[in-house]
DNA sequence: ATGTCCCACCGCGTGGGA
């Protein structure tokens, strides 16, 4: 494995990951980013391109659904570690909108929290209601020792300085008091907006609909967030957004958001870690689940991260599918 | 209310979701 100075972690809502693939190939091989969430795969699990990522020189995890939602992560070089692939709470939840991995030393929550429109009614209380239990979640892991990244597509526009103009979206249920009260909450328990906390009087956005031109004219909202446990908070070097990636022809609505981290103090000039301790690590946190929590963790779907794209063919033909909760 | 793009399929247009 090579030796890194600096890790990059990244969050980018693909809005569908077949659609979008060459896009985001490209995107990996210029920004070359050490960790990669992303959302809305809108794909069931076996439509996942596994052998082109895995040929772009990435490990990965997911969590597909046919035609709407879906999660993974992506990890340069290495595997991904699982911890867990449900938001602890609710057992009747099916939609895959949470992945829990170790990879590089850090603890990397990949989300999708749900948009909630039309707002109010049973999709904006799904909302609220996932929100309490990424709250609850979240509390576990703020002060649990290790380092953590809660990344994703919060569908929360923290405040109307991260939208180029509140008014016409007061109604949206991005903007809504109890998505935001939440999502200060959030912050409440410890976390760190990495984006405001470097970036505090800029203008910054993730996201441009594809109504009236937004892009072009520049009217975006912030809604991509990158969140920091107190442990990570001290190696935050940059933060930024892939602007280009919206430019594309066909893009995905979102561009991509990262972070850049300082190595992990104590390993000299190399934050390369042996896998042995990243596997120790998922397992303390996973081991803070509850029993019922971890039986869910059946099989593991993961690519080689070896560059062996014609093996890499073969091992996904004849990958065990993994079996889902009966639903 | 509108705008646009992605997904699926009682599939080559339409409806749901964002």
């Amino acid at each position: 494995m090579a030796a890194r100075r600096k890790l990059r972690v990244a969050t980018f809502n693909v809005n569908g990951i077949r659609t979008r693939l060459p896009h985001l190939l490209q995107w990996l091989e210029r920004e070359r980013p050490d960790v990669a969430c992303l959302q809305e795969l809108k794909a069931a699990d076996e439509a996942f391109p596994a052998a082109e990522i895995e040929a772009a020189g990435y490990g990965a995890l997911w969590v597909g659904q046919r035609s709407w939602n879906g999660v993974a992560v992506l990890v340069r070089d290495a595997e991904p570690v699982e911890i867990r692939r449900v938001l602890p709470g609710d057992r009747a939840d099916e939609q895959s909108r949470y992945l829990e991995v170790a990879a590089h030393g850090i603890v990397v929550g990949c989300l999708y929290l749900p948009n909630g429109n039309p707002q109010p009614g049973p999709k904006f209380d799904y909302k609220l209601g996932w929100f309490e239990r990424l709250l609850k979640h979240a509390r576990s892991l703020v002060g649990c020792g290790h380092p953590v990244v809660l990344a994703g597509d919060y569908n929360v526009v923290p405040t109307d300085f991260d939208i180029y103009d509140p008014k016409h979206w007061r109604r949206d249920a991005l903007l809504q008091p109890e998505s935001r009260e939440a999502y200060a909450r959030l912050l409440a328990q410890g976390w760190t907006d990495a984006i405001r906390a470097l970036h505090p009087e800029e203008r910054i956005y993730t996201f441009w609909d594809y109504f009236r031109q937004h892009w072009q004219r520049n009217s975006g909202l912030r809604i991509d967030h990158l969140l920091l446990n107190p442990t990570l908070r001290p190696r935050l070097l940059q933060a930024g957004v892939d602007r280009w990636v919206r430019d594309l022809d066909k893009a995905s609505d979102h561009a991509p958001t990262w972070i850049e981290l300082k190595a992990e103090a104590g390993v000299r000039g190399d934050t390369a870690k042996p896998k042995a301790d990243t596997k120790t690590a998922a397992r303390k946190v996973a081991t803070k689940a509850p029993a019922k929590a971890r039986t869910k963790k059946t099989a593991v779907r993961k690519t080689a991260a070896k560059k062996v794209p014609k093996a890499a063919a073969k091992k996904t033909a004849t990958r065990k599918p993994t079996k889902k909760p009966a639903s």
